[in-house]
DNA sequence: AACAGCCTGTTATCTGCGTAACAGACAGCA
DNA sequence: TGCTGTCTGTTACGCAGATAACAGGCTGTT
């Protein structure tokens, strides 16, 4: 097995962070299971970043399982706004949607370089009849992207700009986050552009939260311009103070 | 088998919608194999309007089978805001995330007199483990529901007031309605208060938006509170005219 | 018949954030 | 060494929609 296998067990989610774990622990399950009896023998394919593993208008179902890399799922409407619905990184699946009869506008499109493991929904299910156990994995994956849709659709009702914001960061944290000294540095460069798809907001709306936040210590840059936030007090964030 | 089988089997979208059609006519089909296979010899329960199926902190993992009536679908924050997911109605399963390890904030509420199945997903699980045929069913149940709460996200992010509520009255004709003429009559009654909780804006703006459509003849009410729409002329509002 | 509880309709005011329009930093390339 | 392209930071302005505050209608209850 190459080091990139070593890459997925060795991605904690630091303590931290509670929230998004859960969803990640679980998707640990489901790789481990999953990858051990459907991955074996297979070869990855590799996609620069920026490239797209599916986009909207495609009709193959396959599932891609994430052997190394970051991916952004999201979708672009015809007039070219983009939004990103979530991030899913190396261990995690994507292109669950694949197993749907009806039309999808989802999309996904490597943030940096990544490997995954193209996989069709009838391997799958072919699969899960020969291995029961791995059905509730597969379903489980299901409910935790459905559960983030729906937080996201919350959040987008009820919470402004900011709250948005500092919401997203600590998912980020959550999800890609790895412990710098009582903080948390995000391991995966996303622009201002990319964290306003994600908050459902104008660059420059993130621009301007993200100096707030900065000035206020909450969060900084890297040298290599990851993010580093501070997850306790990003929680506590009451606005306008 | 009693009057609402009748109901279930001629409840059909008029051809004037398209977009919402798909998700009930394979619902439908899960309907028709996992009623047959699941439901039978089994009691419903009766649910008076307002009456809530399950709610946002319950542990015990059921699936719904709705007989007969309307349900909504949403959540309620610790503010006491209150967003809607999705309306689901005879012939369709809600409580879905029940089948997730992972804490839901969802819940459902009967808008009128409703009679449902509970069943267990434990049940479920055993029941595709002896008929394989159910589980693509079970994953296109997923699948529908997230696709749609997908597609709330990005209404949300770059559709204004107005547009959403277009959207969501030829979703609703799509769902919940019957052929009056050319137009589509939604036959249940949803206070401005519950559109406003799906389109995610204030009741005010719900009331203005309606207003509006009224005085073009898009819209207009029944005797009977319930809304009549022209779904052609909705499809092709544009703003400000 | 009168009252209370909901629901709908409407207007006046305030504000968050989108729009527009820059300037500066940095990287890669010629 | 300058040029081009991509990214970030900042400001002035305008507007969609939230907030607030009513009025009127309908239903059911006492």
């Amino acid at each position: 097995m190459p080091a990139n296998t070593n890459a997925l067990q060795t991605a904690p989610a630091p303590a931290q962070i509670q929230q998004s774990d859960l969803s990640s622990a679980l998707s640990a399950i489901f790789r481990g299971r999953f990858c051990q009896t459907l991955l074996q023998n297979r070869n990855s394919q590799k996609f620069e970043k920026g490239e797209t593993l599916y986009d909207i208008s495609r009709k193959e179902g396959q599932f891609f399982f994430i052997r190394s890399g970051v991916v952004k799922i999201g979708t672009i409407t015809d007039t070219g706004e983009e939004v990103i619905f979530d991030i899913r990184k190396a261990g995690e699946v994507v292109g669950e949607l694949s197993a749907s009869s009806s039309p999808r506008i989802d999309r996904a499109v490597a943030l940096e370089l990544t490997e995954a493991v193209p996989v069709s929904y009838e391997e799958i299910l072919a699969t899960i009849q020969k291995n029961q156990p791995l059905l509730r994995d597969l379903i489980q994956l299901f409910c935790d992207s459905l559960l983030n849709a729906q937080e996201q659709v919350t959040s987008l009702a009820f919470r402004d700009t900011m709250q948005r914001l500092t919401k997203t960061l600590l998912d980020l944290a959550g999800q890609l986050g790895r412990p710098a000294g009582k903080r948390i540095e995000i391991t995966a460069y996303l622009t201002q552009e990319e964290l306003a798809q994600m908050v459902a907001a104008r660059r420059e709306s993130v621009s301007l939260g993200l100096g707030l936040l900065r000035r206020d210590g909450l969060v900084e840059y890297t040298a290599h311009g990851h993010l580093v936030v501070d997850p306790g007090a990003l929680r506590d964030y009451r606005p306008k103070n």
